[in-house]
DNA sequence: CCAATAGTGTCTGTTAGACAATATACA
DNA sequence: TGTATATTGTCTAACAGACACTATTGG
Protein backbone atom coordinates (compact mmCIF):
# COMPACT_ATOMS: atom_id res chain seq x y z
CA UNK A 1 0.00 0.00 0.00
CA UNK A 2 1.21 3.18 -0.54
CA UNK A 3 1.86 6.53 1.68
CA UNK A 4 -1.42 7.32 3.03
CA UNK A 5 -3.43 9.43 1.85
CA UNK A 6 -3.83 11.88 4.54
CA UNK A 7 -3.80 15.82 3.97
CA UNK A 8 -0.63 16.59 3.31
CA UNK A 9 0.11 18.53 6.33
CA UNK A 10 -1.32 16.98 9.87
CA UNK A 11 -3.16 18.98 11.75
CA UNK A 12 -2.47 17.70 15.03
CA UNK A 13 1.17 17.66 16.03
CA UNK A 14 3.13 16.30 18.57
CA UNK A 15 4.30 19.08 21.11
CA UNK A 16 8.24 18.29 21.10
CA UNK A 17 10.78 18.75 23.30
CA UNK A 18 14.58 18.55 24.17
CA UNK A 19 15.69 17.29 27.87
CA UNK A 20 18.67 16.85 28.42
CA UNK A 21 19.76 14.63 31.17
CA UNK A 22 23.01 16.83 32.46
CA UNK A 23 25.81 14.70 34.73
CA UNK A 24 28.70 15.77 36.68
CA UNK A 25 30.66 13.72 39.17
CA UNK A 26 30.68 15.85 42.75
CA UNK A 27 32.39 14.48 45.96
CA UNK A 28 32.80 11.14 44.00
CA UNK A 29 29.88 10.65 43.30
CA UNK A 30 27.48 11.01 39.66
CA UNK A 31 24.92 13.85 39.91
CA UNK A 32 22.11 14.52 37.86
CA UNK A 33 21.38 19.07 37.36
CA UNK A 34 17.79 19.46 38.32
CA UNK A 35 15.32 22.09 37.69
CA UNK A 36 12.41 23.15 39.64
CA UNK A 37 9.17 23.68 37.24
CA UNK A 38 6.69 26.77 37.25
CA UNK A 39 4.56 26.98 39.96
CA UNK A 40 1.61 28.56 37.93
CA UNK A 41 -1.82 27.23 37.64
CA UNK A 42 -1.89 24.84 34.49
CA UNK A 43 1.35 23.70 34.60
CA UNK A 44 2.29 20.37 34.66
CA UNK A 45 4.22 19.16 37.88
CA UNK A 46 4.03 22.56 39.16
CA UNK A 47 6.97 23.34 41.62
CA UNK A 48 8.50 19.53 40.64
CA UNK A 49 11.86 18.87 40.10
CA UNK A 50 12.52 17.82 36.32
CA UNK A 51 15.71 18.00 33.98
CA UNK A 52 15.96 21.00 32.13
CA UNK A 53 14.82 20.89 28.81
CA UNK A 54 11.63 22.58 27.46
CA UNK A 55 9.72 22.67 23.83
CA UNK A 56 11.90 23.39 20.41
CA UNK A 57 11.34 26.67 19.45
CA UNK A 58 11.32 26.86 15.73
CA UNK A 59 11.57 30.45 15.36
CA UNK A 60 14.96 30.56 17.60
CA UNK A 61 16.27 26.90 17.39
CA UNK A 62 18.28 25.79 13.87
CA UNK A 63 19.00 22.34 14.87
CA UNK A 64 18.49 19.55 17.76
CA UNK A 65 21.47 20.49 19.38
CA UNK A 66 21.27 23.86 18.90
CA UNK A 67 18.13 23.31 21.27
CA UNK A 68 19.74 21.12 24.00
CA UNK A 69 22.62 23.77 24.28
CA UNK A 70 19.80 26.39 24.85
CA UNK A 71 17.98 24.81 27.78
CA UNK A 72 21.09 24.48 29.18
CA UNK A 73 22.44 27.97 28.57
CA UNK A 74 19.28 29.72 29.63
CA UNK A 75 18.21 27.13 32.35
CA UNK A 76 21.38 26.62 34.20
CA UNK A 77 24.08 28.87 32.80
CA UNK A 78 26.27 25.77 31.43
CA UNK A 79 27.87 25.42 28.07
CA UNK A 80 28.75 21.24 28.24
CA UNK A 81 31.75 20.41 26.30
CA UNK A 82 30.13 16.78 25.80
CA UNK A 83 26.48 16.46 24.32
CA UNK A 84 24.89 13.49 22.94
CA UNK A 85 21.53 12.57 21.68
CA UNK A 86 20.40 9.37 23.46
CA UNK A 87 16.95 8.20 22.25
CA UNK A 88 13.46 9.79 21.38
CA UNK A 89 10.28 8.86 23.63
CA UNK A 90 7.09 9.66 22.03
CA UNK A 91 3.56 9.01 22.89
CA UNK A 92 -0.04 10.01 24.44
CA UNK A 93 0.67 9.49 27.89
CA UNK A 94 3.80 11.15 29.01
CA UNK A 95 2.44 14.59 29.25
CA UNK A 96 -0.97 15.52 30.53
CA UNK A 97 -0.88 18.14 27.75
CA UNK A 98 -0.98 15.74 25.04
CA UNK A 99 1.02 13.25 22.69
CA UNK A 100 4.61 14.90 23.20
CA UNK A 101 8.03 13.41 21.54
CA UNK A 102 11.12 13.81 24.21
CA UNK A 103 14.49 13.90 22.45
CA UNK A 104 16.45 12.62 25.27
CA UNK A 105 20.12 14.17 25.83
CA UNK A 106 22.69 13.13 27.37
CA UNK A 107 25.65 16.07 28.89
CA UNK A 108 28.49 15.54 30.91
CA UNK A 109 30.34 18.68 32.49
CA UNK A 110 33.50 18.74 34.15
CA UNK A 111 33.17 19.58 38.50
CA UNK A 112 34.64 22.51 37.92
CA UNK A 113 31.92 24.06 35.54
CA UNK A 114 29.09 22.07 37.52
CA UNK A 115 30.22 24.11 40.46
CA UNK A 116 29.11 27.59 38.72
CA UNK A 117 25.78 26.79 37.66
CA UNK A 118 23.66 29.07 37.87
CA UNK A 119 19.89 29.67 38.61
CA UNK A 120 17.14 31.51 40.65
CA UNK A 121 17.99 31.03 43.97
CA UNK A 122 16.86 27.39 44.84
CA UNK A 123 15.12 26.61 41.37
CA UNK A 124 18.61 24.44 40.10
CA UNK A 125 20.62 21.70 41.76
CA UNK A 126 22.24 19.09 41.67
CA UNK A 127 20.89 15.55 42.74
CA UNK A 128 23.12 12.40 43.69
CA UNK A 129 21.83 9.35 42.01
CA UNK A 130 21.88 5.94 43.59
CA UNK A 131 23.41 2.88 42.33
CA UNK A 132 21.00 1.89 40.28
CA UNK A 133 21.74 5.35 38.05
CA UNK A 134 18.38 6.59 38.97
CA UNK A 135 17.74 10.28 41.32
CA UNK A 136 17.70 8.76 45.04
CA UNK A 137 14.49 9.82 46.76
CA UNK A 138 13.17 12.97 44.70
CA UNK A 139 10.14 11.91 42.35
CA UNK A 140 10.80 13.75 39.15
CA UNK A 141 8.40 15.49 36.99
CA UNK A 142 6.78 13.46 33.77
CA UNK A 143 9.20 10.70 32.91
CA UNK A 144 12.28 12.01 33.65
CA UNK A 145 13.13 9.70 36.55
CA UNK A 146 12.83 6.99 33.51
CA UNK A 147 15.03 9.13 31.10
CA UNK A 148 17.96 9.91 34.00
CA UNK A 149 18.52 6.09 34.45
CA UNK A 150 18.44 5.85 30.41
CA UNK A 151 20.87 8.16 30.04
CA UNK A 152 23.38 6.79 32.90
CA UNK A 153 22.81 3.48 31.63
CA UNK A 154 24.23 4.66 28.06
CA UNK A 155 26.71 6.80 29.26
CA UNK A 156 28.14 3.34 31.79
CA UNK A 157 27.85 1.21 28.87
CA UNK A 158 29.58 3.18 26.35
CA UNK A 159 32.01 4.15 29.12
CA UNK A 160 33.25 0.46 28.92
CA UNK A 161 34.45 0.94 25.65
CA UNK A 162 35.64 4.53 25.05
CA UNK A 163 37.44 7.46 26.61
CA UNK A 164 33.98 9.16 27.42
CA UNK A 165 34.40 9.66 31.60
CA UNK A 166 37.35 11.99 30.70
CA UNK A 167 34.82 14.57 30.23
CA UNK A 168 34.12 14.76 33.52
CA UNK A 169 37.30 15.96 34.48
CA UNK A 170 38.97 19.32 33.72
CA UNK A 171 42.01 19.63 31.86
CA UNK A 172 44.83 19.07 32.82
CA UNK A 173 44.70 15.98 34.93
CA UNK A 174 46.26 12.88 36.04
CA UNK A 175 46.31 9.23 35.21
CA UNK A 176 45.51 8.31 38.75
CA UNK A 177 42.42 11.05 38.60
CA UNK A 178 40.85 9.64 35.36
CA UNK A 179 41.00 6.17 36.24
CA UNK A 180 39.39 7.68 39.57
CA UNK A 181 36.43 9.04 37.20
CA UNK A 182 36.21 5.90 35.13
CA UNK A 183 35.93 3.58 38.48
CA UNK A 184 32.73 5.92 39.50
CA UNK A 185 31.09 5.40 36.35
CA UNK A 186 31.14 2.36 35.87
CA UNK A 187 30.93 1.19 39.79
CA UNK A 188 33.57 -1.13 39.98
CA UNK A 189 37.74 -1.08 40.56
CA UNK A 190 39.89 -1.01 37.48
CA UNK A 191 43.41 -2.41 37.61
CA UNK A 192 45.55 0.30 37.51
CA UNK A 193 48.75 -0.90 35.34
CA UNK A 194 45.83 -2.28 32.74
CA UNK A 195 44.28 1.38 32.87
CA UNK A 196 47.50 2.88 32.23
CA UNK A 197 48.47 0.62 29.20
CA UNK A 198 45.35 0.60 27.46
CA UNK A 199 45.16 4.89 28.15
CA UNK A 200 48.50 5.16 26.87
CA UNK A 201 48.53 2.63 24.23
CA UNK A 202 45.11 4.36 23.26
CA UNK A 203 47.17 7.56 22.18
CA UNK A 204 44.15 10.11 22.89
CA UNK A 205 46.18 12.09 25.62
CA UNK A 206 48.98 14.85 24.89
CA UNK A 207 51.80 14.29 27.86
CA UNK A 208 52.67 17.78 30.12
CA UNK A 209 55.48 19.07 31.14
CA UNK A 210 54.32 19.62 34.77
CA UNK A 211 53.11 17.64 37.41
CA UNK A 212 50.57 18.11 40.04
CA UNK A 213 52.16 18.22 43.70
CA UNK A 214 49.67 16.33 46.26
CA UNK A 215 51.32 16.25 49.02
CA UNK A 216 52.95 12.81 48.12
CA UNK A 217 54.69 11.71 44.70
CA UNK A 218 53.55 14.26 42.46
CA UNK A 219 51.60 12.70 39.56
CA UNK A 220 52.36 13.70 35.55
CA UNK A 221 49.96 15.74 33.99
CA UNK A 222 47.35 15.30 31.03
CA UNK A 223 45.04 16.71 28.28
CA UNK A 224 42.92 15.15 25.56
CA UNK A 225 44.38 16.10 22.11
CA UNK A 226 40.58 16.62 21.37
CA UNK A 227 37.99 16.47 23.36
CA UNK A 228 35.10 16.49 20.92
CA UNK A 229 36.93 13.07 19.54
CA UNK A 230 35.88 10.04 21.34
CA UNK A 231 38.49 7.61 21.86
CA UNK A 232 36.87 3.48 20.68
CA UNK A 233 38.77 0.92 22.49
CA UNK A 234 39.06 -2.34 20.38
CA UNK A 235 38.41 -3.95 23.70
CA UNK A 236 35.47 -3.71 26.48
CA UNK A 237 37.05 -3.69 30.21
CA UNK A 238 36.36 -7.12 31.68
CA UNK A 239 33.70 -7.44 34.44
CA UNK A 240 30.95 -4.84 33.13
CA UNK A 241 27.58 -5.61 31.60
CA UNK A 242 27.73 -6.97 28.00
CA UNK A 243 24.07 -6.64 27.78
CA UNK A 244 22.62 -4.31 25.07
CA UNK B 1 18.39 31.98 34.10
CA UNK B 2 14.79 29.74 35.04
CA UNK B 3 12.31 28.11 32.05
CA UNK B 4 11.91 30.72 29.51
CA UNK B 5 8.37 32.53 30.09
CA UNK B 6 6.98 31.74 26.60
CA UNK B 7 3.26 30.63 27.04
CA UNK B 8 2.69 27.19 28.20
CA UNK B 9 1.99 25.05 24.93
CA UNK B 10 4.05 26.71 21.94
CA UNK B 11 1.35 27.76 19.30
CA UNK B 12 3.91 26.87 16.76
CA UNK B 13 4.93 23.29 16.60
CA UNK B 14 7.70 21.63 14.91
CA UNK B 15 6.39 18.56 11.78
CA UNK B 16 7.29 15.39 13.12
CA UNK B 17 8.19 12.26 10.74
CA UNK B 18 9.63 8.95 11.22
CA UNK B 19 11.94 7.66 8.58
CA UNK B 20 12.95 3.87 8.18
CA UNK B 21 16.46 3.31 6.51
CA UNK B 22 15.50 -0.48 5.88
CA UNK B 23 17.90 -2.57 4.46
CA UNK B 24 18.44 -5.95 3.60
CA UNK B 25 21.25 -8.22 1.90
CA UNK B 26 20.21 -9.11 -1.71
CA UNK B 27 22.62 -10.22 -4.53
CA UNK B 28 24.99 -10.28 -2.01
CA UNK B 29 25.05 -6.61 -1.65
CA UNK B 30 23.53 -4.49 0.73
CA UNK B 31 20.24 -2.68 -0.40
CA UNK B 32 17.58 -0.14 1.17
CA UNK B 33 14.10 0.22 0.55
CA UNK B 34 12.53 3.01 -1.11
CA UNK B 35 9.25 4.15 -2.03
CA UNK B 36 8.30 6.89 -4.54
CA UNK B 37 6.75 9.88 -2.96
CA UNK B 38 3.06 11.25 -4.44
CA UNK B 39 3.06 12.90 -7.75
CA UNK B 40 0.64 15.26 -6.10
CA UNK B 41 0.44 19.49 -6.55
CA UNK B 42 1.83 21.16 -3.17
CA UNK B 43 4.05 17.87 -2.37
CA UNK B 44 7.63 18.44 -1.99
CA UNK B 45 9.66 16.03 -3.97
CA UNK B 46 6.94 14.98 -6.26
CA UNK B 47 7.76 11.22 -7.43
CA UNK B 48 11.26 11.44 -5.87
CA UNK B 49 12.20 8.22 -4.17
CA UNK B 50 12.48 8.28 -0.51
CA UNK B 51 12.44 6.58 2.58
CA UNK B 52 9.50 5.25 4.29
CA UNK B 53 8.10 7.09 6.77
CA UNK B 54 5.80 10.02 7.41
CA UNK B 55 4.24 12.11 10.17
CA UNK B 56 3.29 10.64 13.09
CA UNK B 57 -0.01 10.72 13.34
CA UNK B 58 -1.59 11.52 17.32
CA UNK B 59 -4.43 9.62 16.82
CA UNK B 60 -3.07 6.28 15.88
CA UNK B 61 0.35 6.30 16.73
CA UNK B 62 1.14 4.91 20.37
CA UNK B 63 4.90 5.22 20.47
CA UNK B 64 7.93 6.14 17.99
CA UNK B 65 8.42 2.75 17.61
CA UNK B 66 4.77 1.91 16.52
CA UNK B 67 4.89 4.49 14.27
CA UNK B 68 7.71 3.44 12.43
CA UNK B 69 6.18 -0.35 11.84
CA UNK B 70 3.29 1.44 11.02
CA UNK B 71 4.96 3.09 8.21
CA UNK B 72 6.52 -0.25 6.95
CA UNK B 73 3.57 -2.11 7.50
CA UNK B 74 1.51 0.51 5.53
CA UNK B 75 3.94 1.36 2.68
CA UNK B 76 5.73 -1.73 1.87
CA UNK B 77 3.56 -4.20 4.00
CA UNK B 78 6.78 -5.24 5.78
CA UNK B 79 7.13 -6.54 9.46
CA UNK B 80 10.89 -5.70 10.54
CA UNK B 81 12.22 -8.52 12.74
CA UNK B 82 14.75 -5.75 14.09
CA UNK B 83 14.08 -1.84 14.45
CA UNK B 84 16.08 0.62 16.00
CA UNK B 85 16.35 4.24 16.67
CA UNK B 86 19.36 5.58 15.13
CA UNK B 87 18.82 9.70 15.45
CA UNK B 88 16.58 12.62 15.66
CA UNK B 89 17.46 15.42 13.04
CA UNK B 90 15.49 18.56 13.31
CA UNK B 91 15.97 21.87 11.38
CA UNK B 92 14.39 24.39 9.30
CA UNK B 93 15.91 23.52 6.54
CA UNK B 94 15.24 20.05 5.62
CA UNK B 95 11.30 20.11 4.64
CA UNK B 96 10.35 23.29 2.54
CA UNK B 97 6.88 22.71 4.41
CA UNK B 98 8.59 23.77 7.54
CA UNK B 99 10.42 23.05 10.90
CA UNK B 100 10.90 19.25 10.95
CA UNK B 101 12.31 17.26 12.91
CA UNK B 102 12.47 13.41 11.75
CA UNK B 103 13.11 10.51 13.87
CA UNK B 104 15.67 8.09 11.85
CA UNK B 105 15.49 4.28 12.30
CA UNK B 106 17.54 1.61 10.76
CA UNK B 107 15.07 -1.90 10.38
CA UNK B 108 16.93 -5.00 9.09
CA UNK B 109 15.15 -7.45 7.12
CA UNK B 110 16.23 -11.13 6.04
CA UNK B 111 16.51 -11.36 2.18
CA UNK B 112 13.49 -13.85 2.11
CA UNK B 113 10.77 -10.82 3.93
CA UNK B 114 12.68 -8.79 1.30
CA UNK B 115 11.53 -10.21 -1.41
CA UNK B 116 8.30 -10.10 -0.45
CA UNK B 117 8.07 -6.35 -0.08
CA UNK B 118 3.94 -5.39 -1.37
CA UNK B 119 3.48 -2.10 -3.43
CA UNK B 120 1.31 -0.77 -6.02
CA UNK B 121 2.94 -1.15 -9.45
CA UNK B 122 6.51 0.30 -9.04
CA UNK B 123 6.50 2.63 -6.37
CA UNK B 124 8.90 0.33 -3.90
CA UNK B 125 11.82 -1.06 -4.54
CA UNK B 126 15.02 -1.97 -3.21
CA UNK B 127 18.00 -0.26 -4.21
CA UNK B 128 21.66 -1.30 -4.06
CA UNK B 129 23.74 0.90 -1.76
CA UNK B 130 27.38 2.03 -2.81
CA UNK B 131 30.30 1.37 -0.92
CA UNK B 132 30.20 4.34 1.14
CA UNK B 133 27.24 3.29 2.40
CA UNK B 134 24.77 5.58 0.22
CA UNK B 135 22.54 5.01 -2.42
CA UNK B 136 24.01 4.93 -6.13
CA UNK B 137 23.04 7.26 -8.94
CA UNK B 138 19.77 7.95 -7.47
CA UNK B 139 18.64 11.68 -5.36
CA UNK B 140 16.82 10.80 -2.91
CA UNK B 141 14.01 13.22 -1.33
CA UNK B 142 14.89 15.79 1.45
CA UNK B 143 18.04 14.40 3.04
CA UNK B 144 17.28 10.87 2.43
CA UNK B 145 20.26 9.89 1.00
CA UNK B 146 22.33 11.19 4.09
CA UNK B 147 20.16 9.34 6.48
CA UNK B 148 21.03 6.11 4.77
CA UNK B 149 24.37 6.81 5.15
CA UNK B 150 23.87 7.27 8.48
CA UNK B 151 22.17 4.34 9.38
CA UNK B 152 24.37 2.34 6.96
CA UNK B 153 27.56 3.80 9.19
CA UNK B 154 25.96 2.94 12.57
CA UNK B 155 25.07 -0.98 11.70
CA UNK B 156 28.32 -1.46 10.30
CA UNK B 157 29.86 0.20 13.22
CA UNK B 158 27.72 -2.23 15.84
CA UNK B 159 28.45 -5.08 13.54
CA UNK B 160 31.85 -4.77 14.80
CA UNK B 161 31.32 -5.90 18.13
CA UNK B 162 27.78 -7.54 18.00
CA UNK B 163 25.78 -10.32 15.99
CA UNK B 164 23.97 -7.45 14.75
CA UNK B 165 24.14 -9.05 11.34
CA UNK B 166 22.64 -12.19 11.73
CA UNK B 167 19.16 -10.32 11.25
CA UNK B 168 19.63 -10.43 7.78
CA UNK B 169 19.29 -13.85 7.49
CA UNK B 170 16.28 -16.09 7.25
CA UNK B 171 16.57 -19.12 10.04
CA UNK B 172 17.69 -21.66 10.38
CA UNK B 173 21.63 -20.48 9.03
CA UNK B 174 24.61 -22.14 8.43
CA UNK B 175 27.66 -20.95 9.86
CA UNK B 176 29.44 -20.23 6.54
CA UNK B 177 25.94 -17.87 5.86
CA UNK B 178 26.08 -15.98 8.79
CA UNK B 179 29.78 -15.51 8.31
CA UNK B 180 28.98 -14.46 4.71
CA UNK B 181 27.06 -11.41 5.71
CA UNK B 182 29.22 -10.08 8.29
CA UNK B 183 31.95 -9.70 5.33
CA UNK B 184 29.30 -8.01 3.48
CA UNK B 185 28.42 -6.02 5.86
CA UNK B 186 31.71 -4.90 7.07
CA UNK B 187 33.23 -5.00 3.84
CA UNK B 188 36.23 -7.02 4.78
CA UNK B 189 37.27 -11.01 4.73
CA UNK B 190 36.99 -12.37 8.41
CA UNK B 191 39.09 -15.37 9.26
CA UNK B 192 37.01 -18.35 9.20
CA UNK B 193 38.56 -20.02 12.04
CA UNK B 194 38.48 -17.04 14.49
CA UNK B 195 34.58 -16.05 13.61
CA UNK B 196 33.34 -19.28 14.31
CA UNK B 197 35.28 -19.71 17.66
CA UNK B 198 33.88 -16.43 18.85
CA UNK B 199 30.56 -16.81 17.83
CA UNK B 200 30.21 -20.21 19.13
CA UNK B 201 31.58 -18.89 22.78
CA UNK B 202 28.94 -16.41 22.44
CA UNK B 203 26.47 -19.41 23.06
CA UNK B 204 23.95 -16.84 21.22
CA UNK B 205 23.19 -19.64 18.55
CA UNK B 206 21.05 -22.87 19.51
CA UNK B 207 22.47 -25.69 17.49
CA UNK B 208 20.09 -28.11 15.26
CA UNK B 209 19.98 -31.53 14.24
CA UNK B 210 19.52 -31.49 10.90
CA UNK B 211 22.15 -29.46 7.83
CA UNK B 212 21.71 -28.34 4.90
CA UNK B 213 22.71 -29.75 1.45
CA UNK B 214 24.49 -27.70 -0.74
CA UNK B 215 25.98 -29.99 -3.15
CA UNK B 216 29.39 -30.53 -1.45
CA UNK B 217 29.75 -30.91 2.57
CA UNK B 218 26.55 -29.79 4.39
CA UNK B 219 26.85 -27.44 6.71
CA UNK B 220 25.38 -27.44 10.49
CA UNK B 221 22.23 -25.28 10.54
CA UNK B 222 21.80 -22.81 13.83
CA UNK B 223 18.97 -20.54 15.15
CA UNK B 224 18.94 -17.95 17.41
CA UNK B 225 18.41 -17.84 20.91
CA UNK B 226 16.64 -14.91 21.14
CA UNK B 227 16.39 -12.96 18.15
CA UNK B 228 15.50 -9.41 19.90
CA UNK B 229 18.55 -9.91 22.20
CA UNK B 230 21.68 -8.43 20.46
CA UNK B 231 24.35 -10.14 21.72
CA UNK B 232 27.84 -7.80 22.47
CA UNK B 233 30.99 -9.27 22.30
CA UNK B 234 33.29 -7.97 24.69
CA UNK B 235 36.14 -7.47 21.87
CA UNK B 236 35.61 -5.66 18.23
CA UNK B 237 36.81 -7.47 15.15
CA UNK B 238 40.38 -6.08 13.79
CA UNK B 239 40.73 -3.89 10.82
CA UNK B 240 37.59 -1.78 11.49
CA UNK B 241 37.29 1.77 11.69
CA UNK B 242 37.02 2.33 15.29
CA UNK B 243 35.92 5.91 14.96
CA UNK B 244 32.95 7.22 16.69
C1' DC C 1 39.55 -40.63 -6.68
C1' DC C 2 38.56 -35.33 -7.45
C1' DA C 3 36.58 -30.94 -6.48
C1' DA C 4 34.47 -28.12 -3.38
C1' DT C 5 32.90 -26.71 0.74
C1' DA C 6 32.73 -27.37 6.03
C1' DG C 7 35.13 -27.57 9.97
C1' DT C 8 39.61 -28.13 13.14
C1' DG C 9 44.56 -27.63 15.10
C1' DT C 10 48.08 -24.87 16.23
C1' DC C 11 50.95 -21.00 16.54
C1' DT C 12 51.45 -15.99 17.23
C1' DG C 13 50.38 -11.33 18.80
C1' DT C 14 47.84 -8.26 21.59
C1' DT C 15 46.02 -6.71 25.66
C1' DA C 16 43.38 -7.00 30.19
C1' DG C 17 43.89 -8.73 35.04
C1' DA C 18 46.69 -9.79 39.13
C1' DC C 19 49.98 -8.30 41.91
C1' DA C 20 54.77 -7.49 43.22
C1' DA C 21 58.38 -4.18 42.84
C1' DT C 22 60.20 0.59 42.30
C1' DA C 23 60.19 5.60 42.28
C1' DT C 24 59.38 10.17 44.18
C1' DA C 25 57.51 13.38 46.88
C1' DC C 26 57.05 15.56 51.88
C1' DA C 27 57.52 15.38 56.86
C1' DT D 1 64.01 7.49 57.05
C1' DG D 2 58.89 6.61 56.86
C1' DT D 3 54.63 6.93 54.52
C1' DA D 4 51.70 7.71 50.89
C1' DT D 5 51.03 7.97 46.31
C1' DA D 6 52.66 7.28 41.36
C1' DT D 7 54.62 4.37 38.07
C1' DT D 8 56.59 0.10 36.16
C1' DG D 9 57.70 -5.15 35.57
C1' DT D 10 56.23 -9.62 34.98
C1' DC D 11 53.34 -13.39 34.54
C1' DT D 12 48.89 -15.33 33.00
C1' DA D 13 44.54 -15.81 30.43
C1' DA D 14 41.51 -14.82 26.78
C1' DC D 15 40.86 -14.32 22.19
C1' DA D 16 41.55 -12.58 17.22
C1' DG D 17 44.44 -13.46 12.96
C1' DA D 18 47.04 -16.58 9.94
C1' DC D 19 47.12 -20.58 7.79
C1' DA D 20 47.69 -25.46 7.26
C1' DC D 21 45.23 -29.43 7.88
C1' DT D 22 41.27 -32.86 8.10
C1' DA D 23 36.25 -34.19 7.11
C1' DT D 24 32.22 -34.92 4.29
C1' DT D 25 29.57 -34.62 0.51
C1' DG D 26 28.39 -35.44 -4.82
C1' DG D 27 30.18 -36.83 -9.13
Amino acid sequence: MPRTAKPYLPDRRPLVSVDVATLAILDGRPHVLLVKRPDEPGEPFPGAWSLPGGFVDVDVDASVEACARRMLREQAGIDAPWLEQVAAHGGRERDPRGWSVTLLHAALVPADRARKVVGDAGDVRWLPLGRNGRPKGVKLAFDHGRLVGEAVARIRRKSEYTDLPVRFLPEPFTLPEMQNVFEIVLERSIDKKAFRTRVLAGDMLEELDSARATGKRPARLYRLRDRRQLHVFRRALEGGDAAA
